[in-house]
DNA sequence: CACGATAGTGAACAGACTTGTCCCTTATTT
DNA sequence: AAATAAGGGACAAGTCTGTTCACTATCGTG
């Protein structure tokens, strides 16, 4: 049995999240325990996928056992949804930016958007956003977290902009919201990350245009009826 | 396993493409068990992830034995590939539509990629999205088969509806074609489906007034240099 | 300050499942 | 009929899962 894990020196050592089954001094309990676990399982979650995923796995790189996991969740799934929860290691409210102008407000909204998709727990999503079929808990999890306040925030962001004039009033809507979110979230899957460079060419390529103010040309709209035109073969 | 694995009668009786082990009266060999068993494959992948694909699993849906998969290729990724190569069952050259009009050709191109979606071979996407990192020629291989040339369609569609005086010059740029694929992309992950009227609403509400002529408003496109105004907390 | 309650650590374990290979039988082709 | 390859089962080695156990650091209380 067990070497005694209890090292009297290794102060250096103090605090680092990932840590890779480092020996520790001081032997965590509750709060700072479940905050562990949370790092850890985002972390592996940001690796490799939600299927891989199991308690066996997590607790080593979480530097701790099987016993404290299972004491508290009864399977990965729970404490995937706790991780993601969890204010201080997942998702809590983004805060709506206030630059004052609508390009900046976009610039400044999906750009922390960005951000947060390198950090960890925005890694971590990567793997979940594929689950809805399977584990729609989990999904609507992360819908509920992240994909429904941006949006929110997005269609609050352009009502202003409309409100003074920045942009046209018709593009206050859920569909064009969602347009700046879901280019920045195609663009982290396909490349892996998505930079400064990119959140610009989205803002000035893409959202500006759409949102500029419509000097009434006659097609912007839906025809009203006109046949789909779809011919697919 | 006691139980035999032939059970001669199907639950639910499914359909001969994707059954589940229905004892043949005809033993296939050569091309014929190698689409069957790419039809396996894209089904499974469809039902489940990358991560858990196996010849094992693989071998009954297709109604064979190990033996024969492991004849033909040495891992799944392999079988993947060739599997979503094949232009019987996974993807050819989609072909550019011409409907004379753009929004015609939009609505064409992007219900075909929605239509394209709801079949095996688009549902076994799905999983490959998140896969970048992990398994970079599985990736690759959905990027040119998939991806690719969508965007060179839709940004010919463009450069043929700017050619006509239909969009505006300045759109014709990978950025702007990558939006409606894109789009459509992000509505089948978080929704699971893409209906005739997402892709009405994404021509009409984003793409259309995106691409729109532009009266020369000063504003529309990046403002030369403009700190890029962001204040991310 | 010391004691007892609580909870973390680390390991072991049995059972289930997975993996790649091998081999014998049988259908199909030449 | 001979050659080929499919069908399908069996195998050993390895992996993973959830439990349980002995041990000990930490905390709260008296």
């Amino acid at each position: 049995m067990a070497t005694t894990s209890h090292a009297p020196d290794a102060p250096t050592a103090a605090a680092q999240p990932p840590g890779p089954a480092t020996p520790r001094a001081t032997r965590r309990r509750g709060e700072a325990l479940t905050r562990a676990i949370y790092q850890a399982t985002l972390n592996e979650l940001a690796r490799t996928s939600f299927e891989e995923l199991s308690f066996d796995k997590i607790a080593p790189l979480a530097g701790t056992g099987k016993s404290a996991l299972y004491r508290r969740w009864a399977t990965p799934e729970e404490l995937v949804i706790a991780a993601l929860t969890d204010p201080s290691t997942g998702f809590g409210d983004p805060v709506a930016p206030d630059t004052g102008s609508l390009r900046g407000d976009l610039i400044a909204l999906l750009g922390r958007f960005a951000g947060v998709l390198d950090e960890p727990r925005g890694r971590a999503l990567r793997p979940l956003l594929t689950q809805r079929a399977r584990h729609p808990e989990v999904f609507e999890e992360v819908r509920r977290l992240v994909i429904l306040p941006n949006q929110r925030i997005l269609l609050a962001v352009l009502q202003a902009a409309a409100d003074r004039g920045e942009a046209a009033p018709q593009c206050v809507t859920p569909r064009v919201a969602s347009v700046g979110p879901r280019l920045i979230m195609a663009e982290f899957l396909e490349k892996g990350t998505v930079g400064r460079a990119d959140v610009q060419s989205i803002v000035d390529e893409v959202l500006m245009p759409l949102t500029a103010p419509r000097p009434d040309t006659g097609r912007s709209d839906a025809p009203a009826d006109a046949g789909d035109g779809a011919r697919a073969t």
